[in-house]
DNA sequence: TGTACATCAGTGAACGCGCGTTCACTGATGTAC
DNA sequence: TGTACATCAGTGAACGCGCGTTCACTGATGTAC
């Protein structure tokens, strides 16, 4: 029952082999993949691929969910490795994952941070994991908040800013840890901030907006990332 | 001499009006732009297009080249509108142009902004308007520095970024302002900060990212320029 | 001012190509009795 | 354990389409004398 028939199991195997080929296609042709060469490149007659996904939107669906869930998945690795007491030493290890990541996976970073795929609407299930990331952070700054080390006050925040903040606290899951600071919209508030600036650097960097302006490339990335640090008041531990 | 015969005009006329076509045609299509559809919606033969652009990929050149033009002229006029001693109205200004205009013309902004075009490759000389905007950011700064208003103190810069920011620098052009406080390659070390942040957040809005996630985009947007703007020490004078 | 020639814009047909998707089919793998 | 039938993977041909680019051409606009 548990056991898999050779059929499915062969079947598992192939569909894992087109989205490898197809990930490797997203390198040279970007978002205007074309189902025919992928399926020549898996050994396949095109035809064929319709056995293993409905068209090519279902294809990059599949391309986009997983890359979500790799980057994901490096970023939190990354960031569990590091003891949780060292808040500012888990903000930079997972800005590097972030960096390493989209930096080996440029293709695919653009598909998912890069501009919108013409012709191509998203379903709704894409959006799930592309928040795991934020959440991650998040916890970061919740943690450092609940041991007392705060970021420094900032701006007060608009109201109708607070109340779209106060609505994705709600679907935080499990219990927020009680802060003895801020309230917890302004940690969120800083979350995304650092969220959004951490994206912003890393795709100037993978899409080559920095091209014949800056080489030390290593050095402007930790730069900036200690500066972002010090805005959300981790820059307590050395790096 | 210099009037321009009738026939002269007539394709400075067309080849304008081709652009325009193209330009509404980036909208629908993104970066896979057909020049069939184009010529066709320009009432023209396939082939007459020809007498106009080289190639596609000559349009595309075009297309871009007028992006950034467009983009750092609307950037200009805003910040050339604010009295000179507002810095951080200056920045404000800035900021709300490339906003403006990224939302009003999210194809061209993708363009430029975005991922890069598969199988494009720019020419050297599409670079070179791309950093209009950053030398209008390092302005305002330096103008704050020179004032006495510099920014507050940040990290050290690396010795390689250093390297980097000087060899910028060099490029500047007329004569750098005499600062009373830190040196230069500091304030365009706090440009270049401000310039990613800015465009991270644009591109952000612009290519969906916050989409089922803030809905108080306008307040969003303002909430993480003045966070910069205090980065930046520009927070003295009220929005 | 008028004529002879050169330049140029636009035409229409054709090239070779690759695309996503459908369909009837063959043959192998699975399931039920 | 063996047979009869259902499920499924993969084939090969075909569909209708749009693409970028070339080429020889016509006819209008310009220029030189």
């Amino acid at each position: 029952m548990t056991a898999k028939s050779a059929r499915a199991r062969v079947r598992a195997e192939i569909t894992e082999e087109i989205r490898a080929v197809a990930r490797r296609h997203l390198a040279t042709d970007g978002a205007n993949l074309s189902l025919r060469a992928v399926a020549r490149d898996a050994g396949l007659v095109p035809s064929a691929l319709y056995r293993y996904f409905d068209s090519r939107d279902a294809l990059l669906t599949a391309l986009i969910t997983d890359a979500y869930e790799a980057l994901a998945s490096a970023v939190d690795t990354a960031e569990a490795a590091v003891p949780r007491d060292n808040e500012a030493g888990r903000w930079l290890a997972m800005c590097h994952a972030v960096r390493t990541w989209a930096l080996d996976n440029s293709a695919e970073y653009a598909l998912i941070y890069g501009s919108p795929v013409p012709g191509y609407k998203a379903p709704s299930d894409t959006t799930g994991p592309a928040s795991r990331i934020l959440l991650t952070l998040s916890g970061i700054l919740l943690d450092s908040a609940a041991a007392g080390r705060p970021a420094p006050p900032g701006r007060p925040l608009p109201a109708a800013l607070r109340k779209d903040l106060n609505r994705l606290l709600k679907q935080w899951p499990g219990p927020l840890p009680t802060l003895p600071g801020p309230p917890p919209e302004a940690v969120l508030a800083t979350a995304l901030t650092l969220w959004t600036q951490l994206f912003g650097l890393v795709g100037f960097e993978t899409f080559g907006r920095l091209n014949d302006m800056i080489d030390a490339r290593d050095e402007y990335f930790d730069h900036q990332v200690l500066v972002m640090a010090d805005l959300a008041g981790l820059s307590a531990a050395d790096t």
